[in-house]
DNA sequence: TGTCCAGATGAAAGCGCTGTCAATCGTGTA
DNA sequence: TACACGATTGACAGCGCTTTCATCTGGACA
């Protein structure tokens, strides 16, 4: 046959070490799962057979079999942004150690893609679902119903979640932040954001009820576009050049307000002297850039944390839900030297 | 029984497509695959059928029955670092349109971790490796070898290559970088990096032979830290206070590049008259950075997609490998403000 | 009109593992 | 000495899918 398959032979199998240790299959296998179960003499041989044969579980057959397949699926907007690296982070620390298997998936801020993920995803037969966000299209979520499996919606808060929701309200983080600079004095507040991210869309609403109350005309320049530190100072140039008055900017994240704060640098804008700047995330690098910026730090590692656990305990104590469905972590507001009070209240 | 099993009915499989489409599940099984093998009229009943019952596809069985996961494991050293986002991105942009999955685990930039990882990975009976890196542990080259499926290694030169290895040489970029420095008239040259990465351990090394070659002292600061923006700072504190008539500074990537830049903003250490600083990687922030970074730009999407490209090839030809199996991609020398001559050269 | 063949369909046999339950063994008890 | 019991061990039947190969069509062709 000239069709290329994987001989036969090549692929050790539990069947071989068993074979090897002169016990049954079910034996060899139950060294591997439950030791404990095997007689001291038997358990020797089979590991013994399993070293010498360089035995690779296969875990598609073992899964398949047990209709366990220890994984968990991740479906995150980004891997650019860093705040998805802290949030993967923390559930690589919480899952690898109890023996799970993180399937990350990236959604593109699409929520298209997301759906598609998600029915990817489902396909792997994962024992739980976690979600950054809480916007899932209705077949998405009809299908995470119908899949049985925990559903933990992070990041934000949902009015109606699924099933488990671990957030922080996106809303009074963006007002946190605009009303920061609204109370420092300021009056003409400008906002860059790049709005494929609906949880940005979400803050630039706070910003504006911000600036609403404090009677401030709203000025948002926004672009459909991944968010970049590049797209900041574009963003900021736009704003500049719309609203030359303005004395203070909220960006939409750590990464256009870095991209704001150099492109003030370039073209010899004092921060915050001339324009004070506040970002959002509060990622590592803004607290070491200079001047250090400004934030809103979110709770995205602890919301990680609490979602693993939550799932640990779900799946642990046979599907049973905690009485506490949906969790509110907050938010902090960090300032910094990139916000003060504008220099000439006018 | 207190088992919590899944109730067998909740699933629906593809016998249950079958059955409501009044056909084989040899058929329904072509029509999701090889639908130009089924007839119309059968192929609408199965289509909707499987519209109708949301089935979902287990592909656990499928990769179980076929041998074929359609998935490709990746080994990277780290998340954070920007070059793996690019690197990753990448690698998706040509396996997911094939059809495959990226499954990517993370060595953290240790030996050890990388050999487990690898073994989890070959539990997954992935169709191809790639490998960030090129120093695997013997025993990791040994389970790769023998599991008979193509493994690239990539980011740098093998002198002996498992298997297929795309790279560039990691010595000559760095002593590129350090000769830019001494080029330009600078004599007081420092280094500083993180050297959990080898693959920056080798860029020392051409630090060190043009500091050998221009006749002028060596002078690295290293700590085995994970590499970040803040440790730039403390990095470059710690080399002004060992050699403070240094005048320029070859960062062991931009992360570390950046963070000395602000740590220069801070002390009002003028960039580049008092002090030239050059990176390594390229990545997006140093072009926009203020002042731009000068950097190596190294090939890691290049890198990435000619892995990918060659895997397809590999796993489409029946196993044949390319005549090359060894690829030097280069780098190339970005010289921005960050870089200049000294001064004055005492 | 009969033969042959390509195309379409289905039956059966696993892929490598685990869950279930029956069989076996040695030991303590009556 | 007979019997029960817990601890080990193994045989068997799938998990849901694909592969292989046999079967069955309906023309094309002689």
């Amino acid at each position: 046959m000239a069709t290329p398959r994987k001989t036969k032979s090549s692929r050790v199998t539990l069947n071989d070490v068993a074979t090897r240790a002169k016990v049954s299959t079910v034996t060899a296998s139950r060294v591997l799962r439950k030791p404990e179960m095997v007689s001291a003499d038997l358990r020797a041989r089979v590991t013994a057979a399993v070293r010498e044969l360089a035995y690779i579980p296969n875990q598609l057959a073992s899964a398949l079999a047990s209709s366990r397949t220890g994984r968990i699926g991740v479906i995150v907007p980004s891997l650019t942004n860093g705040v998805f690296n802290d949030y993967l982070r923390a559930l690589h620390d919480v899952f690898v150690p109890a023996g799970f298997q993180v399937l990350v998936l990236n959604s593109h801020y699409m929520p298209g893609r997301e759906e598609k993920a998600i029915a990817t995803m489902l396909g792997q037969f994962p024992e739980a679902i976690i979600l950054a966000g809480v916007s899932q299209t209705p077949q998405a979520r009809k299908s995470l119903k119908q899949a049985g499996i925990p559903v933990v919606q992070t990041m934000e808060i949902a009015s109606k979640p699924i099933d488990i929701n671990i957030g922080m309200s996106q809303y009074d983080a963006g007002y946190a932040a605009a009303r920061h600079l609204f109370e420092l004095g300021h009056r003409q507040v400008g906002q860059i954001s790049a709005p494929l991210d609906r949880r940005a869309r979400t803050r630039i609403k706070g910003y504006l009820q911000a600036a609403r109350e404090f009677e401030a005309e709203p000025m948002v320049v926004s672009v459909d576009q991944p968010s970049s530190v590049p797209l900041g100072g574009q963003l900021l140039i736009e704003l500049l050049e719309r609203w030359p008055p303005v004395t203070a900017v909220f960006c939409g994240n750590d990464n256009l307000a870095l991209g704001a704060l150099f492109e003030c640098q370039r073209r010899g804008i004092a921060v915050p002297d001339d324009l004070s700047i506040i970002g959002f995330n509060d990622l590592e690098v803004s607290a070491c850039a200079f001047p250090s910026l400004s934030s809103i730090a979110t709770p995205r590692r602890e919301m990680a944390r609490r979602a693993a656990e939550i799932i640990l305990e779900i799946i642990r104590g046979s599907g049973q839900r905690p009485k506490q469905r949906q969790i509110d972590l907050g938010f902090r507001l960090i300032a910094r030297q990139s916000t003060a009070k504008p220099l000439q209240v006018d």
